[in-house]
DNA sequence: AGCTATGATTAGAC
DNA sequence: GTCTAATCATAGCT
């Protein structure tokens, strides 16, 4: 009512001298005229009324009316005029804003989707992604498993963001083109300009830009939910095999004095762990995962040596067995060799290393190198290191042996240790003793005998980082 | 459910 | 980068 009053005002008064009706509609005579005559007056009057009045018709009579007025020689005057008036007075402006600055929210979302491989070329999509997620998760990146959901699962994200905006785009411009044709049909009726229907179509655009960044926005939820989900896949715990475990075990107790594997035992530990675990269930042991073996090993075995005593004995004893079937062979080798070397005392013969436990196989050990059946008082461990040097000295060198020298050494020298420990402290006490702690358990110790270490080690052996 | 064992992660030192 | 030490979180057993 206010609107149309001023509309009425606008047309009929000040304003009509600026936008001359005759200058806009070119009609009728204005030759020689100045202003608009009276008659004029009460012409364009009659029509607004007509206009004002319109809505409060019957739809028929409207409809006549409308026709007429349609057909009218200042329709496009009045339309041209009012379409300015409109502009004016700022109806249409609304919602109409300067073109808006690019959405910092909107790039940023462009961009993780765009970095995610769920926006952009469709080849590697996820690929890479995962392969950071799996970087950025410790290294391990060959679960191909999970690597692959992750990758299927991404896929489908993909797939479904697309999809979906796609049906966006679609609507929109379905949308918009009906609203530009419902525009232009009412144009005929009402005072629409061309530049009021585009920004009509930029507000229907930014409307629906709108809803694709809460697409955007939920498909970045799903990536990030799925991510969060692969990196808590992979941190999910799963035991490895016992095939695996006692792999890393035997590794573990035969270099007891130095278990800190190099970069090269480690990928050959994985790589024989992952083969016999591929055999039964589960998935691959990569580097990363025995270097969190030995890690969390080497800790837990220092915290309580006695705990793990039971398991170093039955290790040792195994290795024990390993080595023992290598020093005779070593032996029978050089006895073979040269006959006229003189018998180094170890006459071991296959037979009497079946034995059933590992306590005899101890006991027996000890025997082997105290010469004695009897109570076995060990030397103090420089002693025994002594011995065990000139074991090595004496007996591998020379002899074409293809064992692990030094991890025999080590099983044996643990296995000694282990004999002392128990008659040192009448069975009571089931730890090592203080020599020969500091020279298993004190790894990074500077003082361990630089002699426990031996520079042999055989070709089939897993090599180990002496540099530690 | 409560417990222990164990693989993974983290912070900080080197 | 590797290492230790502490810690988390789950598997698997009772």
């Amino acid at each position: 009512m206010d609107e149309q009053a001023r509309i009425m005002q606008a047309l009929g008064g000040v304003s009509l001298a600026g936008h001359s009706i005759q200058g806009g509609m070119a009609l009728p005579p204005p030759h020689g005229h100045d202003g608009i005559d009276d008659g004029r007056k009460q012409d364009i009057g009659d029509i607004l009324h007509q206009i004002m009045t319109i809505t409060d018709q019957s739809l028929d009579e409207a409809q006549a009316k409308k026709h007429g007025l349609n057909c009218h020689r200042m329709k496009p005057a009045l339309f041209s005029v009012l379409c300015e008036i409109k502009e004016k007075t700022g109806l249409s402006i609304r919602g109409a804003q300067e073109e808006d600055p690019p959405d910092p929210q909107l790039m940023r979302l462009d961009n993780m989707l765009l970095a995610e491989g769920v926006s952009g070329p469709e080849k590697g999509g996820g690929s890479a992604a995962a392969a950071a997620a799996a970087a950025a998760s410790g290294g391990a990146s060959d679960n191909s498993i999970e690597h692959s959901d992750y990758r299927a699962k991404l896929t489908q994200i993909r797939q479904i963001y697309h999809t979906e905006l796609e049906k966006y785009e679609q609507a929109c411009n379905e949308f918009t083109t009906h609203v530009m044709n419902l525009l232009r049909e009412q144009s005929r009726t009402r005072p629409i300009s061309p530049k009021e229907i585009e920004r009509m179509v930029g507000i229907i655009h930014r409307k629906f830009s709108s809803i694709q960044m809460q697409l955007k926005q939920s498909t970045c939820e799903a990536v990030m939910i799925l991510r969060s989900r692969f990196l808590d896949a992979r941190r999910k715990r799963r035991n490895f095999s016992k095939q695996a475990t006692e792999i890393l075990n035997e590794y573990f107790y035969s270099h007891l004095s130095n278990p800190y594997p190099s970069e090269e035992a480690k990928e050959e530990l994985a790589k024989k762990c992952s083969i016999t675990v591929s055999q039964g269930v589960g998935s691959t042991i990569t580097v990363s995962q025995v270097s969190n073996w030995f890690g969390n090993k080497r800790i837990r075995y220092k915290k309580n040596i006695g705990k793990f005593q039971e398991e170093a004995n039955l290790y040792a004893a195994k290795t024990a067995v390993t080595a023992a079937h290598a020093v005779a062979a070593a032996v029978q080798n050089s006895q073979t060799n040269s006959p006229t070397t003189p018998n180094s005392g170890f006459q071991m013969k296959d037979e009497e290393f079946q034995l059933d436990s590992a306590e005899s196989k101890n006991t027996l050990l000890t025997n082997m190198f105290t010469g004695s059946s009897g109570s076995f008082n060990l030397p103090n461990s420089g002693d025994m290191f002594l011995s065990m040097q000139s074991l090595n000295g004496d007996s591998y060198q020379g002899a074409q042996v293809g064992a692990n020298v030094q991890s025999q050494v080590d099983t044996l020298r643990h296995v000694i240790s282990q004999t002392a420990g128990y008659s040192e402290a009448l069975g009571g006490n089931t730890m090592y003793s203080p020599h020969g702690l500091n020279a298993n358990v004190g790894w990074h110790d500077t003082t361990t005998p630089s002699a426990v270490i031996s520079p042999t080690e055989g070709p089939g052996s897993v090599h180990s980082d002496t540099s530690n």
